[in-house]
DNA sequence: CGCAACATGTCGGTATGCGACATGTCGTCG
DNA sequence: CGACGACATGTCGCATACCGACATGTTGCG
């Protein structure tokens, strides 16, 4: 019988330090300077949003450190792991069905 | 300068109520059946995140009940106000920019 | 008669988001 | 030199929300 993976949805600021991850590895900072970016401006972490994330993410191993061998700062770093990537994945999933599911409701209007 | 309408994310309990209350109005009971097929057997809402959903709902006014003149039961229900369209508009939009997001993390696969 | 589905609600534990506060470094401009 | 803004990482506490468990009553059917 198949495992079927608990599928609790996650948060946007969860969503988005996966998928900024997912794009390279970075440290804290750098995470919400992307996040910025990649959001098109609309998501701003607060430092307590960004590291509360970060610790929870790490202890259920969705994201781990890992040192670059680069200078002085931007050593630490987190990446991404095959279990967060899954996550992603089947958080991508789900936004697709929901995205589905609201485009119906909003008229025709609207690309 | 235009009003920027406050958009924190909506919980998926919160839009699955509204997407349900969009289609057609329906009392409580109703909309627990009603999200579970909306969802593809998803999302099943327990009594507690239901009812404490809709009590938020009607504070904010984004739904509010109405009688139908139906006979005995299901005579009082739900339905949703123009707020509330509107919440569901813009968190549809939300959403089709998150699926964008997620979209080329997950990889060529996947329809 | 009894049971499942219908129908509505409360309560408490737990988790999370997030603003405010705390600390320190680096580079640059006057 | 002094100061300031960006870089960088964290903690604390409040408010809020989810949701399982519990409570209650009704309707319809076998």
């Amino acid at each position: 019988m198949r495992h079927v993976v608990e599928t609790t949805p996650l948060s946007e600021p969860v969503f988005f330090v996966l998928a900024s991850l997912s794009r390279a590895p970075r440290h804290g900072y750098a995470l919400m300077k992307d996040i910025q970016t990649l959001s098109e401006g609309r998501v701003r972490l607060s430092t307590g949003t960004l590291y509360g994330v970060l610790r929870r993410l790490l202890e259920d191993q969705w994201i781990e450190r890992f040192d670059t061998g680069d200078t002085a700062r931007d050593k630490q770093s987190y990446r991404i792991t095959a279990t967060g990537s899954e996550a992603l994945r089947q958080e991508s999933i789900r936004l697709n069905q929901l995205a589905r599911i609201a485009l119906p409701l909003i008229g025709p209007q609207e690309a």
